[in-house]
DNA sequence: TTATTAGTTTACAAAACTATAAACAATATT
DNA sequence: AATATTGTTTATAGTTTTGTAAACTAATAA
């Protein structure tokens, strides 16, 4: 027998995975990992890029590097960002897909 | 020119896809996933599988259903869930790689 | 028809998340 | 040293998410 107590299941596993998925919870950090998505970036060309108030687009570059999705580099007054492991990116790009192919299914019922 | 007006970006797709995200942004929906991966399962087998609330255990069951992450099948009085597409238990997957890269790498920072 | 079973919906309070504004800290420039 | 620049942190109010309980609906069995 485990150590676990019958039927007792330890979700930790659960939920430090649904964790770090938290962070694809937000429509500026899925943009912020799509930008990143092939190079770093500095924090003003983010901020040009998104559009986002500086002081909101540090706290999503926070969540971002605190679930180890992105990886932080500093430079004289300057902040660099780029992602952890190409393996984000991906599996955001399969989410997209799946959002695309339902997309294409409610178009199809339509007609 | 296009339609949108200089430096207004359209975010519209990144919201969609964020909101689609968020489906993965919960533990016992993490655990529904996992658990669908490979099979098609009834409503109190999942009961069962995770001692969840069933009033719990539908919510979250409409949250994927109404995403179009799960597929849900009446049958009498029974309903049956399966995942929609296997590339969400990959998009899955991937993520929680993320998640066993990244405690390994604080383990190496504490040795 | 009445009761039972299986699952859904609704109401609601607690917790978590989010965007804005303002204060702050660190580095670089004059 | 004083100022400007870049980015972070904190406070806060509004929104969204969450789990529980209770009421409800639909299909089957007695």
């Amino acid at each position: 027998m485990s150590k676990q107590a019958n039927k007792v299941k330890d979700k930790t596993l659960y939920t430090l995975h649904s964790n770090i998925c938290k962070a694809l919870a937000n429509p500026i950090r899925i943009e912020i990992i799509d930008i990143l998505s092939n190079k770093e970036m500095s924090f003003g060309e983010l901020q040009e890029a998104t559009g986002v108030l500086k002081s909101n687009l540090s706290q999503h570059l926070t969540v971002l590097v605190s679930k180890g999705i992105l990886i932080q580099r500093k430079e004289g007054l300057n902040a660099y960002y780029k992602l952890s492991t190409i393996k984000v990116a991906t599996a955001c790009q399969i989410m997209r897909e799946v959002l695309i192919d339902n997309i294409k299914k409610q178009q199809k019922l339509i007609n």
